[in-house]
DNA sequence: ATATGTGCAAACTGTTTGCAGCCGC
DNA sequence: GCGGCTGCAAACAGTTTGCACATAT
């Protein structure tokens, strides 16, 4: 498998590669720490001074659309990003608020109850608390 | 197995059996068509004229601290809620926006790699085509 | 020159909060 | 009479939208 630009990946799929959103899609190709659009924009406005909110969404919901990322809902309040797009799962600590992905077993999802539905997006989002926090607690 | 009020549901729980709150748990416990705080308030509305949202909200927040209903977080924008306790994964149809409960086969939750994490919560949310809009497509 | 992307600010939606009045025990 | 529940309105946060300016071909 030959290395894509984010340049590359974005004309792949008809997006006009502009400085703002290739340095977008390079975050989340290389932080796979699922950010909000705030954390980005807070992160990226150091090398994009006038960077505004409004294209961080803008840009997010056009690489949505591309299904070049995918939103991890799993927080009500919070839309969270991933570019990372096999099947797995997400883990949030309710104490640190990290989130941790895991594999899940391709047969998961043979759910015979849904043999009629045509399935085009899967979650899993468990909650609790990583071994990280429970060590701490018992300190 | 006996059945239980919603007021003794309440009453187990220690919070006070208020008319609007046995409404709402009323409302929840016979439908199970995962409302939003805003359904919930419509419907209610007609029998209770003075209910507000707040008190809605107020109440559900209270349920869901007290692990009476639980918390259906499919779409970003919505907070749903759902009396069913027993694991189970929804689907939701992007088309008519109806919500399936459909059943998880329980060894789904033998992750191996989450070993040393305390999982509390699990929520399986898929989305698609259902049947009805499937079909109606095809005619 | 034209089409498209960006950035600001305002609008919007859903949820939460503060506080005054009300009710039930 | 007291504690706590309710309801109004305002506050709030996160996201979206409208519009004018900037940019690239």
């Amino acid at each position: 498998m030959k290395h894509v630009t984010a340049a590359e990946q974005l004309s792949d799929k008809n997006i006009k590669p502009s400085l703002q959103r290739i340095k977008i899609l390079e975050y989340l190709r290389a932080h796979h720490n699922h950010p909000t659009a705030d954390q980005i924009y807070l992160e990226l406005r150091d090398e994009i001074p006038t960077l505004s909110k409004a294209t961080i969404y803008n840009t997010l919901n056009l690489f949505l659309e591309a299904k070049l990322v995918r939103l991890i809902n799993i927080e009500d309040n919070e839309m969270r990003y991933d570019s990372l797009l096999y099947n797995h799962g997400h883990f949030k600590c309710i104490n640190c608020g990290r989130i941790y992905d895991f594999q899940l077993n391709s047969d998961v999802f043979e759910e015979m109850e849904l043999e009629r539905f045509q399935i085009t997006d899967k979650n899993v989002y468990y909650k609790g608390m990583c071994p990280d926090c429970l060590d701490n607690k018992i300190k």
